[in-house]
RNA sequence: GCUCCCAUCGUCUAGAGGCCUAGGACGCGGCCCUCUCAAGGCUGAAACACGGGUUCGAAUCCCGUUGGGAGCGCCA
């Protein structure tokens, strides 16, 4: 049997962070398997449904790399076949009509909960029958659940979950607008769409319990079920979307890389050894729904930004420099012509090494791009005042006169300057620093001098100079 | 309130009865490296929620307590 899970969103806003974990749990365990990974778009909603949802997360998800297989299924367009598949319950008995309307379930509610009972249906309409109720009169449809026994679900994560049958009420499949309700859908289309395991927040465990009841009332085999546990927020609060639960962009807007939130997300309720840097191969190798732990996580950003700085380090060079350009484009007043472009890609080594975020890195890369004469920041002008400047003038010629403008060259002419004068490379590092960068912290001065070239390099020391 | 779930350093986790003096990672402190800042190396502080069992032996099994979470919609 060929493993199909699926990524079921509701479009009612963007891609959060939960969600986000929640299909890549599902791309890797299909992956894992050699299954299947399919998309469908929980739209039965249709006052809170929105497009640009829709497309937050398509786009959410093609940026995370998760790529889902065949077509997006989108559940509202399916609401005939849905029906169809009330008309066979009610036909066979296993549901009926309930003509209670909201009114009259608001203060059965509000009754119960004084009285201090549970609060469910109470199934008035069970057994009554349909010529009691007033002509004309809307009604939802409801399944006949069964009324004693238990359900048993065994989930691949949680293990054994046994709930009284007492506990679940005769859930609404149509709505009394004949509209099919979520319940209905996902036991529908789960079923239509081949799926195996169903893998989502354990926010949806009590709902396993109903989706089997009406499985069985249908005929059909349930799904596997692996309830995995949300995340919490910082201060160990729910991670909602109105508690710091923000979308995917949010993240990549805040400069993470795709394969560090990845690797972060996967670590989350999830482990595998000692390991904390996990390659995609190995996600895929080592990935199980069975070994997803049962204990709510917390977001760390800390964590996350440790991750990427990591993956900024790994990430080739040119892709660096396509990502920074609008945000370096940005920061400086003019365009990134060829001959920065080229400073940016000989300069990324020194500089990915010292990021975390992509943010970071376009700051501390745009010096390479930015036009002379150079602002200088405070703490930079106080080094060009101290001697700063007074080096520079006489370092100035020296350089002018160096045919071989070599990184360690030049770093070869600092040492014996430095000695000769007296001084610590520091000394002579870091008013050329200043002079070069405009700020006291730079990659290792010697390679900014060689990306920069001569000209360049000799340019901003004349600038400084004359500051 | 009812039902269900959970519980190892601040955080993420390893741990499937003896391998645990509880390991790793992030973060935090110190040292080293060093032209700045990072990265890297070494190192320190830091946890089995509590109480009972079971067992020769429990972080690991059982029960209870406490604390967290989720659900209880004609939302998904």
């Amino acid at each position: 049997m060929t493993v199909v899970t699926r990524f079921a969103p509701s479009p009612t806003g963007y891609l959060h962070i939960g969600g986000a974990r929640t299909a890549l749990f599902n791309y890797l365990y299909a992956k894992h398997t050699g299954g299947k990974f399919l998309l469908r778009i929980e739209d039965t909603d249709r006052a809170r449904s929105t497009q640009p949802a829709i497309e937050a997360i398509l786009d959410g998800l093609s940026w995370l790399g998760l790529k889902w297989g065949g077509d997006v299924v989108f559940q509202f367009a399916r609401a005939a076949r849905h029906r169809e598949a009330v008309d066979q319950l009610i036909a066979a008995g296993k549901a009926y009509k309930c003509f209670c309307t909201p009114e009259e379930l608001t203060a059965m509610r509000e009754e119960q909960k004084a009285k201090g009972l549970p609060q469910r249906y109470d199934g008035r309409w069970r057994e009554r029958n349909s010529s009691e109720a007033p002509v004309g009169a809307k009604y939802a449809v409801r399944l006949k659940a069964p009324l004693d026994g238990e359900t048993v679900l065994e989930d691949l994560v949680q293990g054994q979950v046994t709930v009284a049958n007492t506990q679940l009420d005769d859930m609404v499949l149509l709505r009394s607008d004949g509209n099919p309700t979520y319940m209905l859908s996902v036991v529908v289309d789960d079923h239509d769409m081949n799926i195996t395991h169903v893998i989502r927040g354990d926010d949806h465990l009590t709902n396993a319990f109903r989706q089997i009841q009406l499985f069985r009332a249908m005929g059909w085999t349930p799904p596997l079920y692996g309830h995995i546990p949300l995340i919490h927020g910082a201060d160990g609060a729910k991670l909602s979307k109105r508690h710091g639960a923000l979308g995917v962009d949010a993240y990549r807007d805040m400069g993470f890389l795709p394969e560090a939130l990845r690797n972060y997300l996967l670590r989350l309720s999830w482990g595998h050894g000692d390991d904390e840097i996990i390659s995609d191969a190995q996600a895929i190798e080592w990935f199980d729904v069975t070994n997803v732990g049962r204990a709510a996580a917390r977001f760390d950003m800390a964590k996350l930004t440790n991750l990427n700085g990591h993956y900024i380090r790994e990430a080739n060079d040119t892709r660096l420099v396509e990502l920074l350009t609008p945000m370096i484009t940005q920061r400086i007043n003019n365009a990134i012509d060829e001959t920065i472009a080229g400073r940016l890609i000989r300069g990324m080594a020194g500089l990915k090494q010292r990021a975390k975020t992509l943010i970071e890195l376009a700051d501390s890369a745009a010096f390479y791009a930015r036009k002379r004469p150079l602002t200088v920041d405070d703490k930079a002008r106080a080094i060009l005042a101290d001697d700063g400047k007074e080096f520079l003038s006489v370092a100035l010629p020296q350089l002018e006169a160096r045919a071989n403008w070599s990184a360690p060259e030049l770093e070869a002419w600092a040492r014996t300057t430095a000695e000769a004068k007296g001084l610590k490379l520091g000394q002579v590092a870091q008013p050329i620093r200043v002079a070069l960068s405009g700020s006291t912290v730079s990659p290792p001065v010697f390679e900014v001098m060689e990306v920069l070239g001569k000209d360049e390099s000799l340019a901003r020391i004349g600038d400084a100079i004359k500051a």
